[in-house]
DNA sequence: ACCTGAACACCGTTCAAGT
DNA sequence: ACCTGAACACCGTTCAAGT
């Protein structure tokens, strides 16, 4: 902050400045395919300078998918916030900011699910990727303990919110949700459908799902 | 077939070779991010000679994805014929066979749907796409012929399926369906939930879903 | 008609050298 | 401590030239 001036170029903060420039390119196209070299021209240094604050690529969008994880994470807590009362409710208002995000965000979304490092790189990703899967199941945690979500095992379910949505996500950014085939709200639909599943359905939610169980 | 010995080498048919090889390749890695010089040198061609047969390294990517999407149709044409006969038990069979489908394929499966071109290359791809959306729409149009599955609009009710299928391979191929968190068989968890609510569960089918319609 | 090999413009990554 | 610029090995794509 304080001599912020007195060097204007030959940069204060790289790093931030590669990430920043990256985010914007991500934005940009909706391929998470930019190359290196050209982050480096936009942020107006030479094309070696990146590797002082990235050991690797791979090593910045395993970065940029996990500002990715948080970001998404940031837009659910808004939607939950501003969700009406009905538990239900409040999970399509989650459900439908999460698929928001993806299509606002298609290069970067894609990205997050890339990986092909997360070895290298730690867990650290996956920790993130969980905290979105957590904010299911805290949703239906709650439920659970209103009695409006039927008693079976809590994780198996958040799974299959996060599957539908995640897939939800994932088919309309490669705009295979044509209206024509899929009807006009393919994402209510779902939801409708699986909230179903979900529903402690006023008193029959002890019987056992069927009798082929094995 | 005459003659097929008489220039052993200098390629007969190119072409199926370098789609081959590169399968082959997909097959063995868990990203679709070969190299086109590569599949060249396996096939035992200069890094020219593809171009005979292929635009572009794209269009070779597109014909690839064809071959995938009409190999998941199959699969699951296969499981249909040797599901049980109930129409739910049909529908899990299905469901297990395409996730198994992307598992055992994730650099195909991911490839598949990793478009970033269909404009170019017509519409051939999205087509194949349907083609597996419409064993999924087959299904429940049977089902609700029966009687067995709720009489809403059948386009959102496949969309929710394939949706959910497509989420929960995808999840799996990125290794993000930890059992410590996900439960032991979360597949089966999330159709067990979807299907619980497509069912016409034996009265109530009729009545609107909520008040608040609007 | 089909394939080769040099060529071009581009990458990711490394490393001595500058400041 | 941080950045530059030449260098290396590699790509995708093109194109004259071979058979």
């Amino acid at each position: 902050m304080q001599d912020s001036s007195s060097r204007p170029y030959h940069h204060g903060d790289l790093r931030r400045v590669v990430i920043e420039t990256a985010l914007a390119m991500l934005r940009e196209e909706r391929n998470w395919q930019f190359t290196l070299r050209e982050v480096a021209r936009r942020a107006g240094v030479s094309h070696g300078a990146p590797y002082k604050h990235f050991p690797d690529k791979a090593a910045l969008l395993v970065e940029l998918a996990m500002i990715g994880f948080d970001r998404l994470r940031e837009s659910l807590g808004a939607a939950q916030a501003a969700a009406p009362a009905t538990l239900f409710e409040e999970l399509a208002c989650v459900s439908r900011a999460y698929v928001a995000f993806g299509v606002d965000n298609p290069a970067l979304y894609r990205l997050m699910f890339s990986a092909e490092e997360g070895k290298a790189a730690g867990l650290h990703l996956d920790e993130r990727a969980m905290a979105v899967f957590e904010v299911v199941l805290g949703l239906l945690h709650r439920g659970q303990a209103a009695g409006s979500v039927r008693e079976r095992p809590i994780e198996g379910q958040a799974a299959a919110c996060w599957g539908l949505v995640h897939g939800m996500t994932m088919l309309s950014i490669e705009g295979l949700l044509l209206p024509a085939k899929v009807g006009p709200t393919p994402l209510d639909s779902a939801l409708g459908a699986l909230v179903e599943g979900l529903k402690n359905s006023s008193g029959d939610a002890e019987r056992p799902p069927a009798k082929g169980s094995r």
